[in-house]
DNA sequence: GTGAAAGCGCTAACAA
DNA sequence: TTGTTAGCGCTTTCAC
């Protein structure tokens, strides 16, 4: 905290020196609750620029019970990768750009999911916060110490991707259904019959979804599901090159791809150009998110485009709505996906 | 800030309930700065956990102006694409990492570089902050306005990536010097005579440095500067692309190419492959920075590492450091770039 | 070894 | 319209 050589300027420098009491220089400063003269007002506001005042933030939240800062929580399995992926850093924007266009500052607390949850709960209990964003990975029952957690300490919260099971905490959600569903349509409106799945990691339900909506897009078109078809493991990139592998190896491979990311979709493009398979003519590919490398890549790749800025400044708005709202309801939002076409699919 | 129904926990609620004063509470809390009998640390432990008794860090920080809450101001021409740049979310790792073992917190605030600093000036002197990290991206004059601005409010500083000029502020630099330099020597010792380098934005130190560092290194060998061998416009990827081509259609083109960083090499990559030119073979390639896409692309990129992480980990222990030495003298750091042989050179 | 109380800087209720 | 002052929750000095 600042620790001037001379002494700090407060309140009483500026009221004295205006030649008023410390209750007028709020009363200007912050514009209320009670009105001010002119000729007081020009003084205060005078002597505030002369001693280049700023009022203390620490001082003003004790007696105001307000910090005009929130913390962006989010869970993960490696909590030392979470800000690099750049699906997170995305959101991470949105969401400072929402808050500070509001005057509000975002704090960043990445935690394990095996993590103890001691020190968490004393950033929460601390007074420092007015609000949380929080990103859940677990799935019930292993999310609800989490949860557990950020209910019991009554702060102001919104739930970022996922909903909060068994509880009132609104929410900024992708529509996963439609888009997983859309990707897979897309490939079979090209009349694509023999379409594989590159699946993500299991343990995140967005995989689960994509890979359901499939699954559900064929079925409804009248094609079959083909368990050959669908591999993938976890998120890591070299896992869309090893399913893509595989799918070349089947006697009958398929002649379209939809991956459940772009990393995984753009690794697996770079084994069926190692391969000489012409894309999109030989097979077609779709990924999902658009990150950078979806632009990138030669051919650029066709996907379904989150708006993870969006969805961070989704994240400002209604947290900040929360505060506000002092125990009225807040309503979620869900951001749409859309369909890029690029040269993939 | 936390609102219960019931009323909040205090120090006096647990002084009350363990028949003792607040100052002992304080005492047992804290360790100190007196000591204190054991029967009534007992009673004051028990009485705090049987309230769930969380100190204030608003009133704390009051009382004794600290934080621990630190702030990353990161400028940028592009204030939206800080974070989502694999070079920041590195940093931001490393520094999140180092200070939450410390019990500190981080705020991230990006910043423009015109942008209007008022807003920022009144967060650093809002006394919610112990230190700041900044990452200065203008040259002098241009940067003298955030630098003057820092300088005037007297907060422990940090800064990251380059030095501030005429100030005493320590940093975590790399070692641009040698990586440049390195980097062009591993293509010089693979016996190459023509070497491109395709340079980043100009307006980045590193960027300029990188280029000056690989005309000495040419010089060095004795060999000649071509300029028709230096291209490059902007960190845009598609550039890099762009900068590939070009050197495709010269009547002499290189044998090898120094990209100013992984996104420009890979970018340039892919144009190699799409003209048939086989990589290392006809055309070797190094890139900088050793982000992920280094790791995955097919071939994997050959490149200069930068050690993000352990950078933004080295300046949470610089900051650490800066706000508890109390106006002692703190030592720079220079982390090494180290080069990453895979496949394209 | 412990209690009482001052005071960090601010806001707002109470008085005038 | 303005001044006086209590008090947010904590730490630490002063007194015992």
């Amino acid at each position: 905290m600042l620790k001037t050589n001379g002494r700090r300027v407060t309140n009483r420098d500026v009221a004295r020196l205006a030649g008023v009491s410390t209750a007028v220089v709020s009363y200007v400063l912050n514009d209320g609750p009670r009105p001010t003269s002119e000729t007081v007002r020009g003084k205060v506001l005078k002597a505030a620029k002369a001693l280049d005042y700023h009022p203390n933030a620490i001082a003003r939240g004790l007696r105001s019970q307000k910090s005009h800062a929130v913390a962006l929580i989010v869970g993960d399995y490696e909590p030392l990768d979470v800000f690099i992926s750049p699906y997170h850093a995305g959101v991470l924007t949105g969401l400072i750009d929402g808050l500070k266009q509001h005057g509000y500052y975002l704090m960043v607390y990445p935690v394990g999911v095996h993590e103890d949850l001691t020190a968490l709960q004393k950033l929460l209990r601390d007074g420092r916060l007015d609000g949380v964003v929080m990103r859940l990975v677990q799935d019930p029952p292993a999310n609800q110490a989490l949860l557990k957690l950020i209910g019991s300490v009554g702060l102001p919260c919104v739930s970022i991707e996922r909903t909060a099971p068994n509880s009132k905490i609104p929410s900024v959600t992708i529509d996963e259904q439609t888009g997983g569903y859309e990707a897979t349509r897309h490939l079979i409106a090209q009349g694509h019959k023999r379409i594989a799945h590159i699946h993500g990691d299991l343990r995140y339900l967005s995989a689960r979804i994509r890979l359901e909506r499939y699954k559900q897009a064929l079925l409804d078109a009248g094609l079959k599901v083909d368990e050959n078809l669908i591999c993938g493991g976890t998120w890591e990139p070299a896992d869309g090159a090893k399913a893509m592998t595989q799918l070349l190896k089947l006697k009958h491979p398929p002649t379209a791809v939809f991956a459940a990311n772009d990393s995984l979709a753009f690794n697996a493009l770079q084994v069926l150009r190692l391969h000489g398979v012409h894309v999109p003519d030989d097979m077609a590919l779709i990924g999902f998110d658009d990150i950078a490398i979806a632009r990138e890549s030669i051919p650029p790749l066709t996907t379904m485009r989150i708006p993870l800025i969006e969805m961070g400044q989704q994240a400002a708005a209604l947290i900040l709505k929360a505060i506000h709202a002092d125990g009225e309801h807040v309503t979620s939002v869900t951001v749409q996906t859309e369909l890029i076409k690029r040269k993939t699919a």
